[in-house]
DNA sequence: CAGTATCCACCGAGATACTG
DNA sequence: CAGTATCTCGGTGGATACTG
């Protein structure tokens, strides 16, 4: 491996505490697909039970209907949410959280509820770095 | 407002349980930003002390010399880095956590063990998507 | 060492229109 | 109602080269 000769801290703990070197590249991957732009909204938004794809569209402000259909599918084969599509007329499809994606949402929700306590602290220092550059 | 005549369940709750409606905007924007796909990584490999630059990049395999200056250039100016630069030669720069960075970082440490936690299990389901399509 | 500057490819994502 | 199809544009992000 070509890490031998790594000589200083970072060969100690590796690339970070929570992230043995192997992982990294999942962790990136995943990160990647759950941290785009509407995963976390949608995980965020199922939280109260399950939403059928129009109540989704209204509960996620300015989601199109193309990334509404990707994330859900992407979610779906991610095995965060489950599809059911009830045979009726009019059709009515129901997304809803599974347990893993449920346990996703519990951190979700923290990220979010952080944001929420912290915009206000984040847009402040962003003026400051804006108006002193 | 225009809310004033939303008719149904979403009025009652809002959006979503976690998310005023009119905090839905900054959220999105900073869920955008720190939900970019360097800067949890980033955040998250300052959590065992200030790194240089040239570490930073080390530690966080596959970023660009260019996307790393801008995510921390965007990190320091939302608050949650600090960037000392030391007056020597060759030059030492410093990046390191601020508080509002370090209450950050724990959720993304939750995060990122979630996602180390269960990758597996998300694989699986991809894998099983792909073949029963 | 710690960046900036520039160029370019890719694809994320919106708008629009159509279908079962 | 719950999608799919297609087109298109803009920005993100990578590679490379240069600088204080």
């Amino acid at each position: 491996m070509d890490t031998a000769d790594r000589p200083d801290a970072a060969a100690r703990r590796g690339p970070c505490a929570a992230i043995p070197a192997e992982q990294m590249g999942f962790v990136r991957q995943i990160l990647d697909r759950i941290g785009d732009k509407w995963s976390m909204l949608v995980i965020a938004v199922l939280d109260t039970g399950p939403l059928r794809y129009t109540d989704l569209q209204r509960e996620v402000p300015g989601i199109s209907q193309r990334m509404l259909t990707l994330t859900v599918r992407q979610l779906q084969q991610d095995g965060l949410v489950t599809r059911t599509a009830h045979a009726e007329v009019p059709p009515r499809v129901e997304y809803a959280l599974t347990p893993l994606g449920r346990s996703l949402h519990q951190i979700v929700t923290s990220l979010i509820t952080w944001v929420a306590d912290h915009h206000g602290q984040i847009r402040e220092h962003r003026t400051n770095a804006a108006t002193t550059p």
